[in-house]
DNA sequence: GAAATACAAGAGCAGTGCTCTCTTTTGTGA
DNA sequence: TCACAAAAGAGAGCACTGCTCTTGTATTTC
């Protein structure tokens, strides 16, 4: 047998501390599907678990650190969920790829509201997200810019009338480069403008802004889905 | 003299009343202004106003109840700052009170970040918001569907490919019917879909989705209003 | 002036996050 | 093998929260 490696337990206490870590998580992430994240309680997880709440200080050593893995698996789950969708479209079908990403969205945000509110409602944890979220939190906008790499500038319905800003033609290329594309500026610029509008609109509608008159809001959905991809002129 | 009026006060005590009730209105909103309102506390409130907690308790009957003020408030406020930005430009530039909307709304929540969270990010009181507040949640869209109702439609860079869905329309027939105006379904629903844009952008300048890759957002936002404005057809 | 009403205070309940101390269990190096 | 260190859990306790109930005191109304 070759040296034991570093993520493997190093006993029978390393393998229950392990289990105990994923026990807490899961409990957490039940009670916070449920009643949200105002309503997570480290003492009700203890009671759930069976321990003392002080215990459960030796896993977590806060409340907060305690949602940021939940905000990490919230990131991850719905960065997961747009990356299948896209991978599930025939690459060339810049169109469906789009379409599928953005029902992916709001798909996955329909089905965990508190999940959602928690990683796109108003921050809980203060104005500075802690860094190991970050990742996590790229995944959607990494797809996005994806697609948008692959989009024939010639077809974009709305140009510039302007030379772009030289600030935001800076940040569009740190854009590209962090997702290591070269996607043209316009382009860019416009698929942030839509990355706004489709977590504008789920917001929207999960936090009730539209007071029930688009519900159901389907069809303005997909209305919404077609003209960006009008916009992007990638309609056939 | 003639008969009193109704909401005259009816004494020494109700004058008082009314004080208090302004009192606590006031040092709530400083409180979340300066620490958000998930740390807004009753008995901090009655703390700094000198008097027992449970004082509050005839004045406002649960935190809760003082939430829905808050949140009644800055509805107001925002609707306020939104429909003198709009009342500012002549009537007839339709690009120039459109933009000037967008930053009204841009403005007010950089200037009041934990009201805006309040009323735009995870709602706090369930899912339901209570019916007081949605005459004042509705100021905002009113001016912009008035807008609509101005715009011509024969203008618009983007028309629907195929048939406006149904349901949708009639949706759409209803937002006129609550504004008393009759804007072209088209424009209408493309208004719509611009003002999740615009929400959208400010909840993830305020709310730091962006990370930094946008800082400052003014030239991404002055874009993206300007190609709004070539959207609906308003530009010269 | 007497009765009804409004108000304020204080104690108290059930809950929270978190810390500190004490005891028990487990892993490890001599 | 055994002593020692490290880890884990329990429990008490602190300071805080929203909210209720009782008790005493002002004020308004009849």
């Amino acid at each position: 047998m070759g040296p034991m490696t570093d993520d493997e337990p190093h006993g029978v206490r390393a393998r229950a501390r392990a289990e105990l870590l994923r026990d807490v998580s899961r409990i957490a992430r039940s009670h916070l599907a449920e009643s949200g994240a105002a309503a997570l309680s480290v003492r009700a997880i203890a009671r759930e678990l069976g321990l003392a709440s002080s215990a459960l200080y030796r896993y977590y050593p806060s409340r907060d650190a305690l949602l940021t893995r939940l905000i990490i698996d919230s990131y991850d789950e719905l960065g997961a969920a747009v990356e299948d969708a896209d991978a599930e479209v025939d690459r060339s079908d810049l169109a469906g790829r789009f379409s599928a990403i953005c029902h992916a969205v709001r798909d996955w945000a329909r089905a965990n509201p508190h999940e959602y509110a928690l990683i796109y409602g108003s921050p809980v944890l203060g104005y500075a997200a802690p860094d190991d979220t970050i990742g996590s939190a790229l995944r959607v906008a990494l797809v996005l810019i994806g697609i948008a790499a692959d989009i024939d500038p010639d077809g974009l319905l709305l140009r510039s009338r302007v030379p772009l800003d030289p600030t935001l033609a800076e940040q569009l290329r740190a854009a590209n480069a962090l997702a290591g594309v070269d996607a043209d500026l316009d382009v860019l610029a416009l698929g942030v403008e839509l990355w706004s509008q489709l977590f504008g609109f789920v917001s929207f509608e999960l936090f009730g802004t539209f007071h029930n008159s688009f519900e159901p809001a389907d069809a303005l959905f997909d209305h919404q889905v077609d003209r960006a991809i009008q916009a992007f002129g990638l309609s056939r």
